[in-house]
DNA sequence: ATCACCGTTCTACTCCATGTAGAATCGCCA
DNA sequence: TGGCGATTCTACATGGAGTAGAACGGTGAT
């Protein structure tokens, strides 16, 4: 699905369909996973022209931490599921997470 | 689903249905259920008698801590991932965090 | 020894999200 | 003003999750 992340600017449904030229899909495949993922909330558009450009409502990075927060709202320690997490993260990240926090 | 983290002990089936009687199941809607859980891993069962006894393969929190890391898996950029999913957590949050991390 | 019962297994149905696409329609632009 | 590309509507298959019936098997009470 989420290939237009990877674009830098908004994109029209054409050059997604182009970007994923590998699985050579019908226009009206491309379009109707654009218009679901709008009703999600996840893209916006605007009209160009005949064509709409869509583009990510959020970052890439902004739907990450919004994904691990949905998750850790479903513990009900949060403080032992963050001492976890942090358990299982490469140390080098511990130590870049402790200098963000400063 | 997942109403057997809350259990101490390991349960059987007939603990899970009584636990769950707001919702009156039947038998075997719980045991197809444990069973699905069983074959994803999430929980394992040592035989009891006639009956099993099923527990949790992991706590609520490690649980809770491995979706995260899937989360945070799918970015691309990790650290910028972090930084948004700090951002976006309360204040007193973060203070544990650092607390931790020392 | 046997029979009833309880837990289990197998199978199956519904509902919903997702991936896919055809048919029909709409609206620019040559 | 007609054609073509973009859009919308509708529809199908697949897979997971929730639910449960039918059938089977072992164990204990009689």
């Amino acid at each position: 699905m989420e290939t237009l992340w990877s674009a830098t600017a908004p994109v029209t449904a054409r050059d997604v369909q182009d970007a994923l030229a590998g699985r050579d899909l019908a226009t009206t495949t491309v379009l109707t996973v654009l218009g679901r993922l709008e009703r999600k909330g996840l893209v916006s558009r605007e009209r160009e022209g005949r064509a709409h450009r869509y583009r990510p409502t959020a970052s890439r990075e902004d739907h990450v931490a919004e994904l691990m927060r949905d998750a850790l709202d479903a513990a009900p320690d949060r403080g032992a599921a963050l001492a976890r997490f942090l358990g299982s993260i490469p140390p080098d990240e511990r130590e870049s997470l402790r200098d963000m926090l400063d």
